[in-house]
DNA sequence: ATATCCCAGCGT
DNA sequence: CGCTGGGATATT
């Protein structure tokens, strides 16, 4: 060895390693490296990335085995120890390989090009914000200071309907606890007062967290904290953007999602590391940015699915890692929202059934609709169709039975007679659910993906999963019959029907296919409708979010039973939350007619329909409650979920066999229940045939050191789906 | 990611 | 017997 080469480097390649091996390679080199840096190594036959984890002196070893010598340094301390301390939770926790999660930390690194100067403070003319009593007691409880930093005193529940002010409690929250150096100057207030402001030291609760105590930050640089607000895929529109922009100050600011340009992505990435960007808006990923000092986090629409990651790996739930980031950081965590995950409720201290103390870890902090919107005139009516008897009442009369009731049609032209907008609600693209020959009933299906086809136009069927298209004219597989008929609704198929009864109505569609086609489409769209340049918006579930404007008077949900059609223990969750939602679009109309909305169903006695249409979250929370209780599913359990794909039919039942039998062994002790191996419910998806296991384990009982080595040495094919979002 | 090893399946 | 492709495996 070379004596110049003194120093073991222990390294993470940025790349799968199997996990039940040691996830560290060793490395020489001349000279300490920093945790945290970038380094090029030198693996097998290629060179990657990786990052350096630690240094120690040489000494001498068994055998001398020589070691590969790093090739070159990329980046010193390009993480930081925090966001080590959160891979290697992630890594654990997720059971995904530790350089895989690693490789999320890092950012492409691209020179940013451009030099938009988008700065500049323009402050909308501050709209008197007078804050109501509930709001006042939220923003003071989230920012009470904490003498001892614990859990139970920094973790937060923001339970309140849509306009009840939510944002307005983030926003002056935020504004409290990270002392802002250069906020956007208030209303009547002078630049030297201002600048006066910007001095005072924060008193807050300050880190002790071990690693950092050697850390580099001087005091004076830990005086303007960080936020972080996590919001969902879809809610970050520029509008959004302006709205923290028009408060914090634009230059204050770091956007990161992965529509952004990398290079921008860069950008803001290294201003949060520096310190200069105060307030983080993103989506999930944002969890895995440097953060210098933060203070707080808030995860908006909390029960959002997009905040877990479900498609790829790491397969981490960005609600988990906040809860993480706030641990590390000894951060404030604000969850918001509307209709909370079963849960998140249950760990709030208001939750049924919390008599454990360990589980109230939330404080619950509630809002109810803004006083100027709660004026009886503005109360918003929701109203249930019951389909059944509207096709006895038409039975008689006419044959084509509408997908709008008699009583939606009305409530459209009425609405469209007094100049307000609305918006109908379908669960699904395209024009129909699936399709059938005329002849012989057999459902068109994808060749490759095990799912019903759609229509596309004149003829021609394609499935949403891949590219499939059967041409223009398509044969029945089994009769050679070249007649179909499709069944169920979708957003096309109410569009026809509506420009139908509806001839002069401005009508626009917002699905993804529609979004698709580019995404000024989307803008364009958003614009057309908040300036009332659309009458009737037809759209599936993106319509559910982030449609706070425009002059909505009436809500139509077609379909409502589509909602319960998956089997899955998280359904009714979902289909309350997202009908709730839906409904919510309306009832912020300042006229004095309100806001209606109307749910169609062929089950009007559905108990999950009826809370929804009261908006009454908590006796749906009692009822959901006793049924997980009933069931052992979570918060009675964890769950996770092993899927395997292979082209081969008889490999993946017979891999799925194999690793069952491996599991029963391993859960001799039985503290987990194992559920045999399944039939997803696209059993093949791109010409691959899927199977999955499901793993319960009981509140209160670990996760068994034997299960876990299974888990870790599972081969190339299975994915691993730690708290997933649904079972199917 | 990629090279390498091993073996089944094939042709000579 | 050798050639080839696919799959599993190891990489410090």
């Amino acid at each position: 060895m070379k004596n110049s080469d003194k120093y073991i480097i222990s390294v993470v390649p940025l790349t799968r390693i199997p996990l039940y091996r040691d996830q560290f390679f060793y490395y020489s080199y001349s000279r300490k490296i920093p945790k945290g840096s970038l380094a090029e190594i030198p693996l097998g036959k290629r060179k990657i990335e990786g990052i350096v984890i630690n240094s120690k002196k040489d000494f001498p070893r068994l055998g001398n085995i020589k070691l590969k010598k790093i090739s070159r340094i990329v980046e010193e301390k390009l993480l930081t120890e925090e966001q080590l301390h959160l891979a290697q939770f992630i890594s654990d926790y997720y059971i995904v390989s530790l350089g895989i999660v690693m490789k999320s930390f890092v950012p492409r690194r691209v020179r940013a090009r451009s030099k938009n100067k988008e700065s500049g403070i323009k402050n909308k003319a501050d709209e008197d914000i007078e804050l109501t009593k509930e709001q006042k007691i939220a923003i003071d409880e989230i920012t009470k200071k904490v003498s001892r930093y614990a859990i139970r005193d920094t973790r937060f529940m923001l339970f309140g309907p849509s306009s009840s002010g939510k944002t307005q409690v983030y926003f002056e929250a935020i504004k409290k606890i990270i002392n802002l150096k250069n906020p956007p100057l208030e209303k009547g207030e002078s630049k030297g007062d201002s600048k006066s402001a910007r001095y005072i030291i924060s008193q807050s609760s300050q880190k002790n967290f071990k690693s950092l105590s050697s850390s580099p930050f001087s005091k004076g640089r830990e005086r303007d904290g960080q936020a972080l607000v996590l919001l969902p895929e879809l809610t970050i529109t520029s509008q959004e953007i302006e709205r923290y922009g028009d408060f914090f100050g634009y230059e204050n600011i770091a956007v990161l999602h992965s529509k952004i340009s990398k290079g921008k992505f860069y950008e803001n990435w290294r201003k949060i590391k520096s310190g200069e960007a105060k307030i983080i808006l993103g989506t999930r990923q944002a969890v895995f940015a440097p953060f210098k000092n933060l203070k707080i986090i808030v995860v908006d629409e909390e029960q959002d699915i997009s905040h877990k990651q479900w498609d790829m790996n790491p397969r981490y739930d960005a609600r988990t890692a906040a809860e993480k980031l706030a641990e590390i950081f000894e951060a404030k965590l604000v969850l918001g929202s509307a209709t909370p995950r079963i849960e998140t409720y249950f760990k709030s201290d208001k939750g049924q059934g919390t008599r454990d103390k360990k589980d109230s870890r939330y404080k619950l902090l509630k809002l109810s609709k803004l006083p100027k919107l709660r004026v009886a005139s503005c109360e918003l009516r929701v109203e249930i169709v019951d389909l059944k008897r509207e096709h006895w009442h038409n039975f008689k009369k006419i044959k084509n039975i509408s997908p709008i009731s008699k009583k939606l049609e009305t409530e459209i032209a009425w609405a469209l007679k007094n100049k307000m907008q609305i918006i109908l609600f379908i669960n699904r693209q395209g024009m129909s659910r699936f399709t059938v020959c005329d002849n012989c009933g057999k459902v068109l299906k994808c060749p490759d993906c095990d799912c019903s086809l759609t229509y596309k136009s004149r003829g021609n069927y394609e499935c949403i999963h891949c590219k499939f298209e059967t041409g223009d004219f398509p044969l029945c597989p089994k009769c050679q019959g070249m007649a179909f008929r499709n069944i169920g609704l979708g957003t096309e198929k109410i569009e026809s029907e509506v420009e139908k009864m509806f001839p002069k109505a401005r009508i626009a569609r917002a699905d993804s296919s529609a979004i698709k086609k580019s995404s000024e489409y989307q803008e364009n769209l958003w614009k057309d409708f908040s300036r009332g340049k659309i009458d009737i918006l037809i759209g599936t579930q993106m319509i559910a979010k982030a449609w706070d404007v425009g002059n909505v008077g009436l809500v139509g949900i077609i379909d409502a039973d589509s909602l319960f059609s998956f089997p899955d223990f998280r359904t009714n969750e979902n289909a309350f939350s997202l009908i709730l939602q839906v409904i919510g679009r309306t009832g912020r109309v300042e006229s004095k007619f309100g806001g209606k909305a109307i749910i169609q169903t062929y089950h009007p006695e559905n108990q999950i329909i009826r809370w929804a249409s009261e908006r009454n979250y908590e006796k749906f929370y009692e009822a959901e409650i006793k049924e997980r209780k009933n069931l052992s599913y979570p918060p009675f359990s964890k769950l996770i979920k092993l899927t395997f794909q292979d082209h081969s039919r008889s490999k993946t039942e017979k891999e799925a066999d194999t690793i069952y039998k491996k599991l029963e062994e391993g859960n001799k002790s039985k503290s987990a229940q194992i559920y045999p191996p399944q039939e997803p419910l696209g059993k093949k998806l791109r010409g691959r045939y899927r199977r999955q296991i499901i793993i319960k384990i009981k509140k209160g009982k670990s996760f068994h050191e034997e299960l876990r080595k299974i888990l870790e040495r599972l081969g190339n094919g299975w994915m691993i789906d730690a708290d997933p979002a649904s079972l199917i």
